[in-house]
DNA sequence: AGGTATATTGATCAATTGACTTAATCGCTT
DNA sequence: AAGCGATTAAGTCAATTGATCAATATACCT
């Protein structure tokens, strides 16, 4: 018995060395500041290679996008599941323990999306997107069907469950609720600035969840 | 009596000319996607003045980043004072006042930071901000010296005087309002998309400070 | 082993870039 | 009118860029 082809053949590999490189550089540099040389070498591929593959700097600009929608959107998959079963469920009698659960799990959702935004393995993904919200191209399609969507109509469904419908649109919540998440990569230098922190850690990580579960606590109190 | 020289020599228009040409450019592509052809082109003024005027492309860069923190440090200045003389004054007798005094003050400055992110005429400036955040050169200093550092240190004292000081940190929760305005801007695309608008005018704008204002009153709650 | 599609390599190309130079001109002050 | 800083058009220059191609190498199948 062979290994039964576990690894792919070599073309394979070589698309996946230059997405990951791609990442790194893009998402440091920019699209016009990357050279394809640049990738290149940080994939320790012929620079040709991106031609041959992905027709060329944009085509693996966009192959790097639908591969990181496909991660995220993985990923997101068994939460998208997990809350509509929950939201599902019609208020019964006992609602304070569906409350609790809907308040977890927009809690976890939140840190889920605060990890994205602090972890530096994420770093580079954060980077890019961001980056596609200043000056949107194809790749922000390709990230709101497959991401961004999917979780902001997630956050609005569980604010709207959470919270009574009096007071304002839903979704604006849900904006300034993300905002509060997005401010750690966004504005990340001003940020570690000001709070006289050298990087994000596991030390820091933690205040910021405490005080993410203060505000949300505090803003999530129901207005019937 | 001859007007009081109102306009300077020609060489001012011409620099202040290339800096209003180069917040746009450099604004709408960044560093590296922005030629100095393109930048004279917009000017309306000859290539060659940016080299004779700021010695090259970076020197352009970062008078403009001068020019754009002394604008914003000016209008900052006179709220810095008004502020700085609200919170000398001891907690007296009638605190309730004093506390209205430095919420309508928190709210003023909110509003004044979210201008920024929103209105179209700053948004040359606000992408460039950004920009300097996720890559910060020397442009950054100057920002964060003249400005940033500036609001940031204000909003936390009146958070201090607003909101006892028990649970966590007063920075954070700074980081997280400005989280709450600077959302509109960062992820400006995905905000807009979601929120079914078009633009950001002023029926927009109005909902927005609106929700602004309640999750400021939800989240000054005095924790005493 | 041989043949074939696929993958990789090194080299080169045309185009663009920022910086710089030059000669001629303009507009204001003295 | 002379002097001088500012401006213009035109062009040069070296460096870098993304793309492309012919030649070669590798893997796979019979």
């Amino acid at each position: 018995m062979k290994p039964p082809a576990p690894d792919r053949n070599r073309g394979d590999l070589t698309r996946d060395a230059l997405i990951l490189a791609a990442m790194t550089v893009f998402g440091r540099d920019g699209f016009h500041a990357t050279t394809t040389r640049a990738i290149a070498e940080e994939a320790k591929v012929n620079q040709a290679l991106i031609g041959y593959h992905f027709g060329g700097k944009e085509g693996l600009y966009l192959a790097m996008f639908e591969h990181i929608a496909g991660q995220l959107g993985e990923r997101l998959g068994p939460l998208v599941d997990a809350i509509g079963h929950l939201l599902e469920t019609p208020v019964g009698p006992d609602e304070t323990d569906l409350r609790s659960q809907a308040e977890s799990a927009l809690l976890r959702l939140a840190e889920g999306m605060l990890m994205l935004m602090t972890r530096p393995e994420y770093a580079s993904w954060a980077q890019l997107v961001l980056r596609e919200q200043q000056s949107p191209t194809r790749a922000f399609e390709i990230l709101y069907e497959r991401f961004m969507g999917r979780v902001l109509t997630l956050l609005e469904q569980l604010v709207r469950r959470l919270r009574g419908d009096s007071a304002g649109d839903p979704r604006l919540l849900v904006v300034t609720l993300l905002g509060q998440l997005l401010v750690f990569r966004a504005a990340r230098t001003g940020v570690l600035r000001f709070l006289e922190w050298s990087r994000i850690g596991e030390t820091e990580l933690a205040a910021i969840q405490a005080q993410l579960r203060r505000n949300i606590a505090a803003l999530l109190v129901p207005v019937d």
